[in-house]
RNA sequence: GUGAGAGUAGCUCAGCUGGUUAGAGCACUGGAUUGUGGAUCCAGGGGUCGCGGGUUCGAAUCCCGUCUUUCACCCCA
C-alpha cells in the first residue's frame, strides 16, 4: 500500500535539500554578520501560548494535540511566543539589547496555495530592549542585507514601511473613535488589493462622514513621510510618529539601503500586537505575497507575563522567497551542485582491494571519495565518476603494480599526472 | 471553511465524439566500449490510467463520491 505525503508538506530530495540549505545558510550567515545570536525552542508548546497572542480563532489554524497527561499542546505555528517566554524566564540575567535569531520549522493547518504550505521554515530575528527607531531600521536593514546577497536588487524588491503609531495618531486626529480602529485596520490593509471603487464603498460603510473618509483615502495614497502634514492636522501624536519614521528612513539611508525603501501607509499588517513601525518586503511586480514582514511590538513580553520591554522583529518564510529567487534565475545559478572530490577507479582487475584502501585513506584525511561497486571496466567507472560530478579520478593501473604510482585524472580538463602513492596521500593532509 | 481547474511510467505529457495487447520524450539500467568519462547509437525494465462505486456488450475516456494537487477567496502569526 502506497502512502502519499501529507497535504501541504514537502519531501526534500538531495537537489531540493541543497536549495534549502543554501537559503538557510544565507539567513544564518547574515544574522551573525549583523550581530544576532541563534536560539531555538521546542517544536510544541502549550496551546494556550498561541491563544494569548492571537485569540481563539487561531486554534483552527494550527495543529494541536493532547498528550497522555491531558495537556493541550500545539505544534508551533510561529516562534515569537516561544521567544517571549524564553526572554521572560531570564529577563533579569540577559544583557541588553537582546539580538537573537532563529530558523524554526513551523506548521500551520491552513489550506495550501502558492507560497504557502503547511510546513515551512521561517527566519526570525528580533531586537529586544531598545525602543529607538534605529532598532527598527536595523531589523529592516538585516532583512534587506540578506535579500541583496542573493542578487535581488532594488529593481526587484521594495521594503514598504509605515507605522501603526502614525496610523492611530492620524485616525485620532481625524476624529475617528479608537474602538473602530481594529475593523478599519483590516480594511486599510486590503486597500491595494481591492478595486478603488470597492474600497471607497467599504470605507464609506465604516466612515459615513465623507470628509473623514476622503481624508483617510488621501492619507493612504501618500508616497512620502514629508507629505503627511499636508493632509492631516499634525498634532503632537502625529508629529511624534512622523519624527520616528523619519529617523527610521534616515538610519536606512546611512546603512546604504534607501534605494530599497519606500513609505507606504497601506502597510498595516493583520496582527493586533504591532505598536509602532511596521514593514513588509514585496516583489516589485507584486504577483507574490509578501516575502517577509515585521515591526515593533512593545507590549508582547508584558502580555506574556513579563515586564514591559520594547521589541521589534521580523519573520521571513522560505516558500515565497524560493519562488521569487527561482523566477529571477538566482537559484540554479548559485546553489552549489553536488561535488565529489575523488573517485577511485581501477584499471587492473587484480587490484580492486587497493581501491577500497585508497578510498578509505582519502576519506580519513577529510576528503570525499567514492568508488564503483560494479567492478566493471574503466570506461564504466569513469562514466560513474562523471555522473557523480567527481573533480578528480584516482586510477589504479599497471603503474601502481610496478612503481606504486597512481594516475590522477582531472575530470574537467582531462589532464592526467602520475603521482607516487605516498606523496599523493601526504598532499591530502590538512596544512 | 467556500469556489474553480487538474490527476495516464520517476518527470513532462499524447491517447479523437467510449472500441483489440495504453504510447512518446527525458530519466534509469544494460550493451556497442576489459586502460579513459559527460556525446552518439541500440536494447531493456518500469503503469491495478489517483482510489471507490455506477452507466455500458465494452470505460484511461461518460456519471457520482472520495483523496491529492494547482489557483483564488477567508485568514495570514
Amino acid at each position: 500500500m502506497k502512502i502519499p505525503p501529507v497535504k501541504g508538506t514537502r519531501d526534500f530530495y538531495p537537489s531540493e535539500m541543497t536549495r534549502r540549505n543554501w537559503i538557510i545558510d544565507g539567513w544564518k550567515k547574515v544574522s551573525v554578520c549583523n550581530g544576532f545570536e541563534e536560539y531555538d525552542g521546542p517544536i510544541f508548546e502549550y496551546l494556550k501560548m498561541y491563544q494569548i497572542k492571537s485569540g481563539d480563532e487561531i486554534v483552527e489554524q494550527l495543529f494541536s494535540l493532547q498528550d497522555r497527561g491531558g495537556r493541550d499542546l500545539a505544534i508551533r505555528p510561529e516562534i515569537t511566543p516561544t521567544l517571549a517566554r524564553m526572554v521572560n524566564q531570564q529577563v533579569n540575567a540577559l544583557p541588553r539589547p537582546i539580538k537573537w535569531f532563529s530558523v524554526p520549522r513551523l506548521c500551520r493547518a491552513e489550506r495550501p496555495q502558492k507560497g504557502r504550505l503547511r510546513e515551512f521554515f521561517q527566519w526570525n530575528f528580533d531586537i529586544i530592549g531598545i525602543d529607538s527607531p534605529e532598532a527598527d531600521a536595523e531589523i529592516i536593514f538585516t532583512s534587506l542585507d540578506y535579500l541583496r546577497t542573493t542578487g535581488l536588487t532594488s529593481a526587484d524588491i521594495k521594503a514598504k514601511i509605515s507605522s501603526r503609531k502614525l496610523l492611530a495618531a492620524v485616525l485620532t486626529a481625524l476624529g475617528i473613535a479608537a474602538e473602530q480602529f481594529d475593523t478599519l485596520y483590516a480594511l486599510l490593509d486590503k486597500r491595494t488589493k481591492l478595486p478603488p471603487e470597492t474600497f471607497a464603498e467599504l470605507l464609506a460603510e465604516q466612515i459615513p462622514d465623507s470628509q473623514q473618509a476622503s481624508r483617510i483615502s488621501a492619507f493612504m495614497a501618500l508616497e512620502s513621510v514629508e507629505q503627511i502634514e499636508s493632509v492631516v492636522p499634525a498634532d503632537e501624536a502625529v508629529q511624534n510618529a512622523i519624527t520616528e519614521l523619519k529617523a527610521v528612513f534616515a538610519a536606512l539611508k546611512l546603512m546604504g539601503v534607501s534605494d530599497y525603501c519606500v513609505f507606504d501607509p497601506g502597510i498595516v499588517r493583520g496582527l493586533a500586537y504591532y505598536t509602532g513601525v511596521v514593514f513588509e518586503i514585496h516583489d516589485v511586480v507584486g504577483q507574490l505575497r509578501a516575502i517577509c514582514g515585521g515591526g515593533r511590538y512593545d507590549n508582547l513580553l508584558r502580555d506574556f507575563g513579563g515586564p514591559a520591554i520594547p521589541a521589534t522583529g521580523m519573520g521571513m518564510g522560505d516558500c515565497v522567497l524560493e519562488i521569487l529567487l527561482h523566477e529571477k534565475g538566482l537559484l540554479d545559478s548559485q546553489v552549489p551542485r553536488r561535488y565529489l572530490e575523488y573517485f577511485v577507479a581501477f584499471a587492473v582487475p587484480t587490484h580492486t582491494r587497493t581501491m577500497y584502501e585508497i578510498a578509505a585513506q582519502i576519506r580519513s584525511r577529510g576528503h570525499s571519495a567514492n568508488f564503483s561497486y560494479k567492478l566493471g571496466g574503466l570506461s564504466k567507472q569513469l562514466k560513474e565518476a562523471a555522473s557523480q560530478k567527481a573533480g578528480k579520478c584516482v586510477i589504479i593501473g599497471q603503474e601502481y603494480v610496478d612503481k606504486q604510482e597512481l594516475v590522477i585524472k582531472d575530470m574537467a580538463t582531462g589532464e592526467q599526472v602520475l603521482v607516487d602513492l605516498g606523496r599523493f596521500l601526504s598532499e591530502l593532509e590538512p596544512d
